[in-house]
DNA sequence: GCGAATTTTTGCGTGCCACGCATTTTCTGT
DNA sequence: ACAGAAAATGCGTGGCACGCAAAAATTCGC
């Protein structure tokens, strides 16, 4: 309905995320209370839980966000366009920093591999990212679903082009997080999602 | 190194993994307490927690012993024998139950499927349950890597095959926990898996 | 503009959970 | 049987999620 008030709150939890974010990225996450991300942004203790029902949610909602876009991006394209170059062109617009980074320190791509692997490392953060995932992966099940015409209900294909497409990004992303090859994010990812969609007999 | 002592380790992992299973399904995940876990297996509450390092994980044990078994399974199996061909045979064996549930109230597909719904309901399970998944992966994938020579840390196939065939489970599963189709797991999962392993094109 | 209604923030209190540490009990190897 | 190792337990602490009701802020009808 409204408009200020909505994106208040948004600003609110964006701000929230953000903050814990920041400071486990600084501290570690166990030195990291949720009183000290509500201080941070200047807001109750109790009015973090308005916003996340549990510590590690604000740190997984930027990646939730990012993922949910995929799927928002993917109805609102072209609908003409082939299955899979709209799926790839949608993920890779995912690799651009928003706007919300700008008044960030500016990251290079280690640093940004450094933060992840402190993240992924804590076991509750690893789980709620998970979880992030398989909500995003619904959304884009759905969209996918609509585009081709099939019954989500029914239908292998939707869910498992979501799931390959979930799978072949975190493939992507572990392995540039890793850093065994070199390669970023922008190569990576558009190969894990051919090789998923071609097929992956044994070679 | 020795028996008796391992032996009874796991035997009361296993009794407070399946404790809290059975209690949940009769009470609801928030109804019961660490506490009851432990008193149903005769054991202190601060023990419960030298066997798992939080509530959750009590559960989502047998999910990840199964998962595991597959990459073991995958391992030990005929080295012959074509990747995907072992892949979905040990899968499959996966879904027989195990000799720990001789002792058990018979459970029909149906009673299982209603479990399943109730614990991932619960969003720290869901998040549980996929991690356990995701440390199921990493095995699968080594095991992966070294049937076929490649390296785990700059190749995208072991990986990917690994995430793809998790995918594939998860989707299989899904689908049958909700039912829409009335298809066993024995029928949904070897399509899932002939589907990853033959591509995605769209139809 | 202004006051009422709705929404949001906040303070307070409760119950539970994860875990460190020291102690006691149980098991193993010889 | 005994010494040493490993596991179970008791106790105490800090923190987190959340229900509830009061207070503050914002929107909307007039």
């Amino acid at each position: 309905m409204s408009g200020l008030r909505e994106r208040k709150k948004e600003a609110t939890r964006a701000a929230l995320s953000w903050a814990a974010v920041r400071l486990t990225a600084e501290r570690g996450w166990s030195a990291v209370k949720v009183e000290d991300i509500a201080a941070a942004v200047g807001v109750s203790p109790r009015t973090y839980n308005n916003y996340f029902s549990s510590k590690a949610e604000a740190i997984a909602f930027r990646h939730l966000e990012r993922s949910l876009r995929l799927a928002a991006e993917l109805r609102h394209g072209p609908p003409g366009e082939p299955l899979w170059e709209a799926i790839t062109r949608a993920a890779l617009r995912q690799l651009e920093p928003g706007p919300e980074v700008e008044h960030m320190p500016p990251q290079g791509p280690d640093e940004w591999a450094a933060g992840l692997r402190v993240m992924l490392a804590e076991p509750a953060l690893e789980a709620e990212m998970l979880r992030a995932g398989k909500i995003a992966e619904k959304e884009l099940a759905a969209a996918i679903a609509d585009r081709t015409g099939m019954n989500l209900g029914t239908d292998l294909y939707p869910r498992l082009v979501a799931a390959s497409v979930m799978a072949a990004s975190n493939v992507a992303l572990e392995l540039f997080v890793q850093g065994g090859t070199g390669e970023p994010m922008e190569v990576l990812l558009p190969r894990a999602l051919r090789m998923v969609a071609a097929g992956l007999p044994t070679p």
